[in-house]
DNA sequence: TGATTATGTAACTGTTGAGATTACATAAAA
DNA sequence: TTTTATGTAATCTCAACAGTTACATAATCA
């Protein structure tokens, strides 16, 4: 969804975008693309002003911002799940997997955080406009 | 967890493991253990005898089972959030966003996996061991 | 200044997915 | 045939996330 709302943003080039108009596009709920821009804001992704003809717009042009910088910025949980439970400790493999798994997910996640450094938000807006050529209009 | 199970099959070299053993080691339900014991009967990753004194133990050795097999085995769903509503269509961004990420989110988890591939089991047990030399007694 | 517009944020309500638990039929070995 | 252990269904709990409503606050414009 923050991929979502960062290519309107984007595609906007600038204008000043309200959540309202943001939510529109993503149909769903302004508030949830305002909790999301707070942590796009704490990334320095976005800027937002408040106030009549407020809105978002990216602090950055789309081609010096990463798809890597906007999944650190949202992803607040690991992407591989923990045991709600602790393992058994008197279990020689349960008492010390976690600290082994943790450096092996490190790894696979900073592989695919590099994957997605390379991909720009421009790239991503060029990729659309050549899956979907015809539509020109600006609905937001 | 999976990883968690197979490490302690690994561990075991070969001895049939009840599902109620692995259950005390990762601290969970056997039942829990039973539905992941599934999958990886699925991807060819364990073999699970049924009856008295029967139990699981690994297909291969664990020097030839990489953790890219074990997440593709247990990992169902995509690991990038997919949106609970469609997008706006009438937007050209919302229209059009979706194939473009997964084609994107396609590659980060290829560089994934790849980087999962590099690690065995036999890999998972070294660092284990490494990291707990003291322990020795194999209580499950 | 005051009306308007839009954000920040709290509080509450679904909804969904994973794990946990109980229960029981079935299969295999002793 | 008794015992042991798996396969599987049904149900429960719980956390995370999206959605909704409501309202205070900030910034603009007439």
């Amino acid at each position: 969804m923050a991929v979502h709302v960062l290519a309107v943003l984007a595609y906007k080039e600038g204008d000043p975008v309200t959540s309202a108009m943001l939510a529109g596009s993503v149909n769903t709920n302004p508030v949830i693309i305002r909790r999301l821009l707070l942590s796009l804001q704490r990334a320095r992704l976005v800027e937002t002003r408040m106030g009549a003809g407020a809105g978002s717009r990216l602090s950055r042009s789309p081609g010096r911002i990463n798809l890597a910088e906007v999944y650190r910025a949202v992803e607040a949980a690991e992407p591989f799940a923990k045991p709600a439970r602790k393992a058994n400790t008197a279990c020689p493999v349960g008492h010390c997997i976690r600290e082994t798994l943790n450096r092996v997910f490190a790894s696979a996640e900073n592989a695919l955080e590099r994957d997605l450094e390379k991909t720009t938000l421009a790239g991503v807006i060029g990729m659309i406009k050549a899956t979907c050529p015809a539509i020109v209009k600006k609905t937001g």
